[in-house]
DNA sequence: CCGGATCCACTGGGATACTG
DNA sequence: CAGTATCCCAGTGGATCCGG
């Protein structure tokens, strides 16, 4: 049977085999990075809903800074997860939407997210605890 | 029907009406952070296989600085994902395992890694296009 | 409307040396 | 063996102003 454990075995492996030299990043870890950055998730589970044009993206999130805006959605694009359209209107508009990849993203992005709703109480406490004992 | 779209709404909900006074931050994020930081994620799947002393977990992980393990160790210990117990033998030896929040976490992380195995194949695609494109 | 360019503060994290 | 203590640098991300 294969359970989380072989997962974690196989994780770790193929992460010590990455090499050393720098110039290749372990490409888990590089999800991994892309997770930890401070918008790429709420962007991605805000497109979820359907997709949206910049500016509504700045009224839906709204303590991004264009900058990390413009930034999240230009790192989101190259890594497969959104799509970009310019229409040519006037004044012109452009639509950001999850990419086919994106979408599939949703689902074990979901399970994390719900881990970590499900089991946040047990975390401060456990946190608060630590904190007491220093 | 309760589908992956429906996680992300909550998800996005629960962000925005986080405080931005920035005393405390988005539960949801506190954990995205953790997996965002470049060794957690590693530490826990290789506990995941059983305990560790200090000095097996920088033979196991050898790229790991030794002020690295210990404050990664100290942030899991602190988020409850870790346990550590002291044996007060001679020379002493202290014991790093993993907490069974620790371990249920095991299973959506496996997700994600197993979704960033699958899918890396794309997304170096999606990198290339991008680069090349500009 | 959709960005680009610049400046800057903060901190994650590596190297190194020392200790109970 | 299992850490602490310092120094230091690169990168993240915020604020602000400018442009097509």
């Amino acid at each position: 049977m294969f359970g989380p454990n072989d997962q974690a075995a196989e994780f770790v492996e193929r992460w010590n085999a990455a090499p050393t030299d720098t110039t290749e990043v372990c490409p888990v870890r590089q999800v991994l990075d892309k997770v930890g950055e401070k918008w790429s998730v709420l962007l991605v589970m805000t497109l979820a809903s359907g997709p949206r044009r910049f500016n509504e993206l700045r009224r839906q999130v709204p303590d991004i800074s264009q900058k990390m805006l413009t930034q999240t959605l230009r790192d989101l694009q190259r890594f497969g997860l959104v799509s970009r359209t310019v229409f040519d209107t006037n004044p012109p508009s452009v639509e950001y939407r999850l990419t086919e990849l994106g979408q599939s993203m949703i689902v074990p992005l979901g399970h994390l997210i719900r881990w970590a709703s499900e089991n946040y109480g047990e975390i401060a406490t456990a946190r608060a605890a630590f904190d007491r004992a220093a």
